[in-house]
DNA sequence: ATGGACACCTGTGGGC
DNA sequence: TGCCCACAGGTGTCCA
């Protein structure tokens, strides 16, 4: 579910709390939200109790929180060797339906909560962070950083890790995917060129997260509303000043979202305090099927594509050519 | 390289 | 009220 907008709105809301927290305890209530953790929940209480959490630190729709090295490391059973040297964090992402909340302790339970961290904070105020999920697509792992590939900075996280010993890694798990068109570092000639490459539709590529990333559906849908572009309009029949059409109406969309805290449709996305954004206001083509169009008037559709759904005005975007 | 199908899951809302 | 179906902000893998 959530898109960079959402997932920014959360990084936002748990960096100021969590930076310099020490985890105090752990509590697994479905260990299916680790699934991506590899050496199971025993592992993943074990090596994070006790750690402190450096910084929150965002690139597309992951999340991590590099986490402080001690004395006597042996490190998290990641398959490495003889232990584990190098530096590591905590990952998050929250698929369709998770959530972090933050919560005072003892705060009434929060339904389909999967795990709990309780923290002490940097002031030394206790405080809860719940992961919650209802379809259990998200996870939580402990994974190894490595430096990026262009040794340019892993990811936002609104300045704080300029300068640190974590700023220019990323976890080996989020390697693979590329800078989102908020990042400083988004390199927008080699990005668009290669958008421009491909023998697919564009709405497909809007989605590439190793292409670009944090869009997702609803994004997607509203970029192509805006551009009036048909889902399926071949990308490498869009020329150069198209493309940067997009890319300037994708930021537009994606920063007035975080501006907003994001969309929120329904109970499946809220932000740390367990409050809705108000994106959903915005949108002319996400969740719009049956209504008007607001540029022309025209009934927006939903179409079945790709194990999910487009929504689009049938008369503004047009398969060209 | 591309895309389709599917796996991973639970919950809600609409229609009958 | 209940039942069944459609549908939901994502990612990864396997197979043509």
């Amino acid at each position: 579910m959530p898109e960079l907008p959402e997932v920014e709105t959360v990084r936002s809301g748990l960096a100021p709390a969590l930076t310099g927290a020490t985890i105090d305890s752990i509590e697994i209530l479905d260990a299916r939200s680790l699934k991506r953790h590899q050496g199971g929940p025993i592992d993943f209480v074990s090596n994070l109790t006790g750690r402190r959490v450096l910084g929150v630190v965002r690139r597309g729709k992951f999340l991590w929180m590099p986490l402080e090295s001690r004395p006597g490391d042996q490190g998290f059973d990641s398959g490495i060797p003889g232990g584990n040297a190098r530096p590591f964090a905590l990952v998050g992402h929250l698929g369709m339906s998770g959530q972090m909340l933050l919560r005072d302790p003892g705060a009434p339970d929060d339904k389909l909560t999967r795990v709990v961290i309780k923290f002490t904070d940097a002031a030394g105020e206790k405080l809860e962070f719940r992961f919650v999920d209802q379809r259990i697509f998200g996870s939580l792992a402990i994974d190894v950083l490595v430096p990026t590939a262009d040794g340019k900075p892993g990811g936002f996280s609104a300045g704080v890790a300029a300068g640190t010993w974590w700023e220019n890694l990323i976890p080996e798990t989020a390697s693979h995917i590329a800078r989102d068109p908020l990042d400083p570092d988004f390199d927008e000639k080699r990005i668009l060129a290669k958008m421009r490459g491909k023998n697919t539709g564009i709405k497909r590529a809007l989605l590439d997260q190793g292409l670009l990333s944090g869009i997702g559906n609803i994004y997607a849908d509203e970029t192509l509303w805006a551009t009036k572009l048909h889902y399926e309009q071949p990308a490498n029949t869009i020329g150069a000043a198209k493309a940067n059409e997009i890319l300037a109406s994708v930021r537009q969309i994606l920063s007035r979202a975080v501006a907003v805290g994001g969309t929120s449709f329904d109970d499946q996305y809220k932000n740390v305090n367990g409050e809705s954004g108000y994106f959903e206001i915005s949108l002319n083509a996400y969740g719009r099927a049956g209504t008007e169009c607001s540029r022309c008037g025209t009934t927006i559709v939903r179409e079945d594509w790709a194990n999910r759904g487009s929504h689009f005005c049938p008369k503004c975007q047009r398969l060209k050519r």
